[in-house]
DNA sequence: GATGATTTGTACGTATGTATA
DNA sequence: ATATACATACGTACAAATCAT
C-alpha cells in the first residue's frame, strides 16, 4: 500500500489558496468589494505572487472574484440586481434537481433523504439553527445526486458556494426555520407522490422563500448607498 | 472623445490566449484529449508560460480544459455520459429560460425574436445550414437575454459553447434542419399564447431532439472503444 | 498635471515530480 | 528497476501601468 500523505489538501499552492480565499469569501472572512492584493496574499499564505494569481484568476472565472486588467482583484461586488439574479437562477436549478431526483431516485436514495427529512424535525424543535442548517445542505446535496447528472448537481453546488455569503443569517430569523422545513415537507410530499413537477414547484417556492431574506439585503443597501 | 485602441481585443495576453483556445476547443480545431504544452501553446502565441499557464487553469475552472497535478492539461475528455448530462443540463436551462422570457420579454424584444424565426423560414428552404446556424444562435441568444437575467443568460452562453464541440455536424443531417425549424415554431406559439410552461416544455423537447445526433456521438465512440 | 511609489503583467530560472528508455 | 530527459510548479526579476501626492 502506498504511502499517501494528507489526502485531503490539494498538492498544488494556487489550489489550496484558492480553496482558502473561497472559504474566505464565503464566510464572509473577506467582505465585497475587497481588494486582494496579490503580494499582500502571497504573504499571508507564505508564499510568492505566482500560485496567489492562478487562484485569483480561477476564482474570477467562477465568479467570486472581480479581476480589473491591471488593477488588482476584488472580492466580486454584486449588486442587488444581482443577487436576485444569483438567487432566481439558484430556485430555477433546484427546480430541475429536484424533478429530475424525483424521477430517478433509487430507493436508497429516497430513504436517505427521508431521514434526513426527518432529522431536521428535532433540530427545528431545538431551534438549532447549526444543525439544521448542516442538514438543510445534506437535503440539497442528496437531492442533486439523487438526479443522477452530474454536471447539474455540480452547477447546483457552485451556485450554492456562490451564495452562501448571502446566506449566513438567512436561517436566524424568527419563523424561517419552521416555514423551511414546512416547504421541505411539501417538497417530500411531491417526491412520494411521484409528482416531478409538483416538486419543482414546491421547491422553486421553497427557494424562493429562502430568498426573502433578500429584502433585507437589498435594504441594508440601498441605506448605505444613502 | 477619448481614443481607444482596439476595443475588442483584450489587453492581457492571458485573456486573449484563454479566447483563442476557446475557439480553437468549441470549432474542433484542439480535439478532446489533446495534450497541451505550455511552451508549445507559448511558442505557437508568442508569449511566455506565465499567460498560457493562467489561461489555462481559466479554462479548468469553465470545464474546458482538464488539468492533472504536475502531468499539464488536456482538452477535456467527455465521456458519452458526459456528454448526455451536458446536453440534458442545456435542455433543461434552455427551458428555464424559454420560460422567464416569455413572462419577461419586452415587445421589442418579442417582435426581435419574432423576425429572426421568419429569417430561419428561408435558410431552410435553401438548406443553407450556415445561414440557419447563426439564426438559431440569435433565436436562442434573444431568448437568453429576454429572460432579463444576466446570471443566467451567462450560464446559458458557457454551456452552449461547451456544447459547441459536439454540436458541429449536428445540423448537416437530413431533416433536421426542417424539423428545427417546426420545434422552434412550436417554441414560438407558446411564447404568443403567454404559456411560459408550454414554451418551457417545447423548448426542453427541441433541445433533446437536437441532442439526439448525441447517439452517433455514443455510437461512433463506442465503437472506437472496441 | 506631473512625478514618485506601488502593483500588476510578463518573462525567465530553477527545482521537483513524471514519463520513458 | 535505474537513470535520463522533460514538463510542470514555483520563485524571482523587470517592465509597464496605475495610484497617490
Amino acid at each position: 500500500m502506498m504511502i499517501t500523505e494528507e489526502q485531503g489538501e490539494p498538492t498544488l499552492l494556487s489550489d489550496r489558496i484558492r480553496n482558502a480565499l473561497t472559504d474566505a469569501i464565503a464566510c464572509g472572512d473577506l467582505a465585497a468589494g475587497a481588494a486582494l492584493d496579490e503580494q499582500q496574499l502571497a504573504d499571508r499564505y507564505g508564499v510568492s505572487r505566482t500560485p496567489v494569481r492562478e487562484a485569483l484568476r480561477q476564482l474570477a472565472v467562477s465568479g467570486l472574484v472581480e479581476m480589473r486588467p491591471r488593477r488588482g482583484g476584488i472580492v466580486a461586488k454584486v449588486t442587488p440586481e444581482q443577487v436576485m439574479d444569483l438567487f432566481e437562477t439558484m430556485a430555477e436549478i433546484e427546480a430541475v434537481c429536484v424533478r429530475l431526483a424525483t424521477y430517478r431516485m433509487t430507493p436508497l436514495e429516497r430513504s436517505h433523504l427521508l431521514r434526513i427529512h426527518e432529522e431536521t424535525a428535532a433540530a427545528v424543535q431545538c431551534g438549532d439553527v447549526d444543525s439544521y442548517d448542516g442538514l438543510n445542505r445534506q437535503f440539497h446535496e442528496t437531492i442533486y445526486e439523487a438526479t443522477h447528472n452530474d454536471f447539474l448537481a455540480e452547477q447546483a453546488r457552485q451556485l450554492r458556494t456562490r451564495l452562501n455569503a448571502f446566506r449566513r443569517t438567512q436561517l436566524r430569523q424568527g419563523q424561517r426555520l419552521i416555514r423551511s422545513r414546512e416547504e421541505h415537507d411539501e417538497v417530500m410530499r411531491a417526491i412520494a407522490q411521484g409528482d416531478g413537477e409538483k416538486a419543482a414547484r414546491c421547491m422553486r417556492a421553497h427557494m424562493l422563500n429562502a430568498a426573502s431574506a433578500l429584502d433585507r439585503y437589498i435594504a441594508s443597501h440601498e441605506a448605505e448607498a444613502c
